[in-house]
DNA sequence: ATGGTATTAACCGATTCGGTCAATGACACA
DNA sequence: TGTGTCATTGACCGAATCGGTTAATACCAT
């Protein structure tokens, strides 16, 4: 790709940025159309290959993006550092909820990147993705110690239980488009706390 | 339409019917041709445009469709008589999860449905979709009484804390493709026992 | 004016699309 | 075997769309 690139100003990498976050989230990598990435992003479609030498380079251009999007914002939360597993989760919903603020499509377009097996571009994308599987905020269980929680609470469901409503939220913002952050994160934050109360073990020394 | 569609053998119909839905499903109604969907059935196109005159013919029927078949298996499901809200969320839930078995591709194809803007359709997609809009198990928390439930619950809570986890049971199964029903119901059973055990009132006379 | 850079309109060959239609296959009955 | 009926298809069409190129233009500092 062009360098120049970054050269442009930021609004405007970012417009053509979630431009095709936007066009390739809702068709396949093969039915998207370079001129609507660049009509949505403002710009002509000459000017998209000046930057990016085809419509490949263009798409795994915006996967790396998305990888170094979200590493950064949850490093950046330091939900990997809270003390306890609410403060983790309500940590790693608020770094999405501010991902998604900034790039509305970007969840849909992993996703729909991830599942097509289109082979122009399917190997290139498990290899970048890759990497990034394993260390994500996973369905798989953290270390819980019960003596911070209730006695008689199956942690494992617990923690399934969180995990699966907390999916369900992202799932349903990323479908109704409005991203009211302030909102959202109040609505996460009486969830959070609501769980707090049920599960935590209270009398702590 | 032709209705000569239904005196085919009930298996040839429904191999239509998910070829429909997988297609329209992964593209917009613009981008999805009707050539693969006629691919994937196993027939030739000629014989997708005899039975309905043209490609929106067929996208309509195919919505009209997964309205029949949810009103019919909800109802079936008979989750509505429920005596208390954790059968019900179950009952809904395996009429959910019965459906995807039988067609895998509806969810997805209903929500990418309802949100195309392609005027070709719009109008009559809101048309078909609007009375079902209401009716479905929703977001609104339906009437709870406080006795049947452990002192201290707040019930607004605690609805959409099921809510949401059943949301992103459905999702992450619509994603994944592959439907074990047995496990999931399976897993989903835990869940709810788990709910039941954490907020339903024990001592009921 | 001049020179360099950012940006675009116009264009191209190839492909794909929705839709049509004449031809073929399958099968029943004579 | 001949014939009629009906389901099904291959081949085709004009129009639209696609990714990508290129020569020209707009912009701006000197």
């Amino acid at each position: 790709m062009n360098d120049k690139f970054f050269d442009l100003p930021k609004e405007k990498q970012e417009r053509i940025i979630n431009a095709g976050f936007r066009v390739f989230s809702r068709n396949s990598y093969k039915k998207s159309p370079v001129q609507q990435i660049a009509d949505e992003a403002g710009i002509s479609k000459s000017l998209l290959f000046f930057y990016f030498k085809n419509k490949k380079e263009l798409f795994l251009f915006l996967m790396k993006k998305v990888e170094e999007i979200t590493t950064q914002a949850l490093l950046a939360s330091k939900c990997y550092e809270a003390s306890n597993i609410f403060d983790m989760m309500y940590l790693g919903l608020q770094a999405k909820v501010g991902i998604m603020k900034d790039y509305p499509d970007i969840t849909n377009f992993s996703v729909k990147a991830y599942y097509d097996d289109d082979p122009d571009i399917r190997d290139d994308v498990r290899k970048i993705v890759q990497p990034y599987t394993q260390l994500e905020t996973n369905q798989s269980i953290p270390p819980l110690d019960p003596k911070d929680f209730k006695e008689g609470i199956d942690l494992r469901l617990m923690y399934r239980d969180m995990y699966l409503a907390s999916e369900g939220y992202i799932w349903q913002m990323s479908q109704t488009g409005v991203i009211d952050v302030a909102r959202i994160l109040q609505e996460y934050k009486e969830m959070i706390d609501f769980w707090r109360e049920l599960y935590a073990r209270k009398e702590n020394t």
